[in-house]
DNA sequence: CCTATTGTTGAGAATGAGTCTCATGGATAT
DNA sequence: ATATCCATGAGACTCATTCTCAACAATAGG
């Protein structure tokens, strides 16, 4: 599969502009599994010595999560956090709270409770926040 | 109950000042069921005529979650809210994104599940943020 | 009580992530 | 090519929250 066109495809279908600077945000993020913030991947690509300016960075994080090539993810330390869904499943994360480690889960009986839970309350349900805090093997 | 005292005595359990600031944010909290911002508190605290400066707002309330007297809640619009842990048992959020609206759900399947997938990761666990976002029922 | 000690408060400055403005530049269509 | 109009860069700006520091007030000891 060419990545290349992935994004190409999507900002055309949007009507949107496909730039270099677009696509090498989004090079940039797809390059690791890491979680990392806004300055992160900006400084990422400084050191790559591409030139893509902190707001282009934050605008195009800004659509790559509106058509979900990308998750946002708060641990409410008042960043946010931004990881690839390329080829990825839906998971949540376990977050240390001493070292900052962050670990992936997949449970589906947890999501179908989600399910029955907005049911039960007549919501539709869009997406949600599942995080699980505490100290890692190596922290506790 | 006497409400007074709680506050007091984890002050001085905890080698901290009771003060009148601290005692008029904890009573403006408890007040309500409402799921309030720092600047909610300090405006209703206002409107009282009880004269606490915006900082000690902060200041207290950092206080009354380090001790759990209160719970955090973020529900990513960049701003914290805080409900009072009173008499309540933990319970987790189904949030409107139309309207803002704020349900409180019990789950006690989900919670078990939670220590499950902690175990099975070697973490310790120490709490969680569960929110499920999405059109309550009047929204639609 | 009086005093010393030390944590707390208030006002406003500072911080910092994220957003906005606006002139310039580049993608796309004809 | 040319026109159209969205995207970009630089820096100003916003806004929640934190910090600073001088004045103050809660406890402890006498
Ligand atoms: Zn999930
Ligand atoms: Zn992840
Ligand atoms: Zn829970
Ligand atoms: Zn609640």
């Amino acid at each position: 599969m060419e990545q290349h066109h992935t994004l190409a495809h999507v900002l055309r279908q949007e009507q949107l502009r496909y730039t270099n600077q677009r696509q090498a945000v989004w090079d940039e993020i797809k390059s690791t599994d890491a979680h990392r913030d806004a300055e992160e991947i900006y400084m990422a690509l400084r050191q790559d010595n591409i030139s893509v300016s902190r707001a282009t960075v934050y605008r195009t994080i800004e659509v790559l999560v509106k058509y979900k090539l990308i998750n946002k993810i708060d641990i409410g330390d008042g960043r946010s956090r931004y990881e690839h869904a390329n080829n990825t499943e839906h998971h949540d994360h376990l977050i240390c709270t001493n070292c900052g480690k962050i670990l992936e889960f997949v449970d589906e009986s947890v999501e179908e409770l989600q399910c029955d839970i907005a049911k039960k309350y007549g919501f539709k349900l869009d997406y949600h926040i599942h995080q699980l805090f505490g100290l890692c093997k190596k922290c506790k």
